[in-house]
DNA sequence: GATGAATGAGCATTCATTCAT
DNA sequence: TATGAATGAATGCTCATTCAT
């Protein structure tokens, strides 16, 4: 089973590397993607309105001219932002679970902690937060979203739970089409509590990510698999 | 048990009346009111950055100017629509589960469906999808909404699962404090679904409330009393 | 010599008496004036253009309808307060110079001493300044004023000035016509001290009128009747 | 001694040679000295208040926003015109009297035409109108003003009164301290007389300042040094 | 290419003025 | 008459975007 590389990370941020000689060297190939890492925090930090461009620029460590040199627009901006963070990896991992050996339920707990691993705790996780803030703003964005991610994402949540019920391991009068969001919602909660709420009131409302989803996941488990009659 | 009627609902909206009419009409009791209903359902629909005043003003059917006389800024109009949506609810609440007589499962579903009827189903539940948009740009408002909402919610459903567990209802291996946002996950989805994407793309990601809630519950109430070892 | 009552001043605030009985009572007729009042203190503190209709309206003790009520605008008020504080008392002070029985310095003393506790002493002083700082935006009140005030006024000292000449009491080379800015300036020097600068830093600028007054026109009186060759 | 170049001088107007032209000229260095000047004549002719951000921008032959991209808001564009024309220039000045050879009469004569050639005539002498219009509004600015312009200039004259008195040129009895007027309100009065009412009303009011001067200077003088008992 | 000075449309806010009560 | 809620033109200021260098 091969990890692949999370999507949504770029291995350093511009100017953390002093190394090389003259001042202000820097490959060019680099520039779009180090603006679009910048955006994409920002946008996650603050919005897209009230996210400034020259803001962006600077933490890209260029100048507000180049910016726009790159992207026509700071909506053209932020649309490269959602795209280039929803890279089609669904086939690949369709792959994956149509290949996997263990049990439903094993299966159940792998998505939660590759999902964790691969988006949760990576810079992608922003582009769901993104998604939900400004998705009425976009609304061709939402499309693009809802087509590449969520679809595919709930197609692939919901085959492992068909296969569940199918196998015995799950209840059989799973609403199989609707307990994919008994998946998903503690992935949004989770990304919620990360960007959101969460990043403000670190005290009181800081989420253990791994006892979160262990939390989650029992849950998870015990009502997939739970056959008696309930209450 | 009674049902306290649902926060957020204004009656009538201005101007959908065009019997009296007339410009210039005074309502100064009714004008904050309207205001921050307006405001909820932009502030919701767009963000605050990307709202403007006039808007708001001319959907409660005043005039740009008015709204600076009931609101010094735009921000204290944010923060009052807030506040204006968060009366703490909760002491009620905690009483009707202090008194309730069903068993904890009958309690959980309960508290789910009392939720949507009071908050979700309202446009209370806009005040969520906003915090979670804003809550970076508005750490104070953030904090204030932690303390008033997050902390008393988390409480009374810790409560509950705490009842269900002692009483031998629920799992007793069962991570209490964590178990909370299995209650909480489904809600914010659910109004993220109303508010953020599912009100983009109607057709594939439409969620119908009740049978959503409906397996949400179901899943719960499995999870919670499944006292199997887990797989 | 009859001393005239000096102008711009009225005698009480409204408000100020609390003694007849039902509040809010109040001389319709006096209104007007109490605005003016107000007006001209706020026109001298703040200038023309800072100064907010509400806030005259509000030191009058009336609402700012009534302000319009009165005045068809807050140009029309500008205009009527300064009209109301330029009553053309020149004739009577012309006729009191012609029968005046004393020297020629006597009288340029008496002239000085009754500008100050006629003008500038009182609430008319505040005219001045206001023509001083606002003549530019209301060239035909500069007009009326140069008209009104600032003539009648030249040729009043002037011929105070000539008949020091012809008396033989002043120097017989004096630029008459030029010499009566030698009584003016100090005038207005003195009525800037009060309403500009002089009201900010009360300490080191603070002139002590009285004194002022005295060295100017002893100033004044020896540059006059200083026969000997200038060096 | 030294005639230094007189302040608040700027050779061109931007936009007077309608030669090179062309728009989106690049002149970070002379923007902002441009700018300064442009409001300099507009707060002097309006007022702070009645003048508009866009006109100042405008007679800079600049945009609005250029406006803002070097003076942060109105406020600071009016502190920096006023701060920009007051350099301490009295260290030079007092310098230059320490050194005067002449008579102290004389020396009464050179300071009144050196702060006409320096002061008066020059645009410098639009920032003391301005100081008079707005003082009360600007408080700081006011007490700033005191500190760098009145007080020195006040110190200055005063020295040479004092020095007049000691060698037996001026009368014995003067009030030195409150003298120093007399020498200021000339001056005072012929700056309002270019900047305020005189701007207004050129034919009756139009004084002519080499001849008012002359015979400002001569009462001064005159008055100094008249020996005899005053009438 | 890269820069950052310059632009101006856009928006928050103020306040003189109106007018229903 | 008097009020003060309501209005909207005017204005300060921002910031995405352009373009001369």
């Amino acid at each position: 089973m091969s990890l692949s590389k999370p999507i949504g990370e770029r291995s350093e941020r511009p100017g953390d590397d002093a190394g090389s000689a003259g001042k202000r060297e820097r490959r060019k190939e680099a520039r779009p993607g180090e603006l679009l890492d910048a955006a994409l925090d920002l946008f996650v930090e603050k919005g897209f309105a009230a996210t400034r461009s020259e803001e962006v620029a600077a933490r890209a460590g260029v100048s507000k001219g180049t910016l726009f040199l790159y992207f026509p627009s700071k909506e053209e901006l932020f649309k490269a932002v959602v795209r280039e963070n929803i890279s089609g990896r669904f086939d690949e991992w369709n792959q994956e679970f149509e290949e996997y050996q263990g049990t439903s339920a094993e299966m159940v707990r792998y998505c939660i902690q590759v999902w964790w691993d691969r988006i949760g705790a990576t810079r992608a996780s922003g582009i769901t937060k993104l998604m939900m803030s400004e998705a009425r703003n976009f609304p061709e964005l939402a499309a693009f979203y809802q087509q590449e991610v969520i679809r595919p994402g709930t197609q692939l949540i919901r085959r492992i739970l068909q296969r569940g019920v199918e196998s015995g391991e799950f209840r059989p009068n799973l609403d199989v089409d609707y307990s994919v969001y008994s998946v998903i919602a503690p992935m949004i909660f989770l990304i919620m509590a990360k960007h959101s709420l969460g990043a403000c009131v670190p005290e009181d409302f800081a989420v253990d990510p791994q006892r979160y989803l262990q939390a989650q996941a029992d849950m998870l488990v015990a009502g997939l698999c739970n056959r008696e009659p309930l209450p």
